[in-house]
DNA sequence: TGATAATATGCGCAACTGTCGATATAGTCG
DNA sequence: CGACTATATCGACAGTTGCGCATATTATCA
């Protein structure tokens, strides 16, 4: 029975994607649009190998999805229900806090939806 | 702006007592019916030393709520969302695999739930 | 072809994390 | 109180991880 250590592994490497402020600044950082490496280089003010290293790691994680085009390489969020589930982390935390903490409207506001897509209704 | 970098290490700290195989086990004992903790030390096959840390991690991390009775501290899930939201990654990276493969049936029977709760109709 | 820009990688280091054995604490029973 | 059981904690160690520097790779342009 204990061929469910595969199935353990898995979902903990996918959560370990998710488990680190970097990465997690990165998500917000391209769950409107795609972004480039450079572009998330100077929004988050960290250094390219860094990043570059965090994309790459995301990417195989099978969290990110990229495309080339010329010189850059442009970095997505590879599943809006992976980004669904980020906010739904923050929702909790936010949750069981004291309302007045800054804190909270802080996490209520992170990985923002893309505005360009409209809902039907 | 950077005062996001706290939520950001908040939801970094909530998925990375996610992110390890063993709490995930955890919390798949669990997450149907609290249980001592010495019930999930028999059950997982572990040592008492490292059952007792991760609980309390998971504990201290907010994932767990426990209760004393006795000499016995039960653990349980302290939060239904949140292995809603461990079901919902299992259907995520089951979605992005082969479908013959054993371990996308093995995600999609992780952390089942609670049998006696029944939703209203 | 060479020069330049954008991105990825090898190496080494410091910090963190999971594990274990031994032990400490808390609760129950006699 | 002491003996016993259940759980938590201490100290140490190996493996992992995030980071920066330097360098390699890929693509464009002259």
């Amino acid at each position: 029975m204990e061929q469910l250590d595969h199935a353990f592994d898995a979902v903990a490497a996918y959560f370990s994607v998710l488990s680190e402020p970097t990465r997690l600044r990165i998500m917000h950082a391209i769950c409107e649009e795609e972004k480039s490496v450079w572009q998330i280089v100077e929004e988050l003010g960290a250094t390219q190998t860094n990043i570059s290293r965090h994309l790459n790691m995301m990417y195989r994680g099978g969290v990110l999805a990229r495309r080339k085009q010329g010189k850059q390489v442009y970095y997505r969020a590879a599943d809006a229900a992976m980004v669904q589930i980020c906010r739904d982390v923050c929702s909790r935390i936010a949750a069981q806090m004291d309302e007045k903490k800054p804190l909270r409207g802080d996490l209520l506001r992170l990985m923002p939806r893309p505005k360009g897509k409209k809902r039907a209704g």
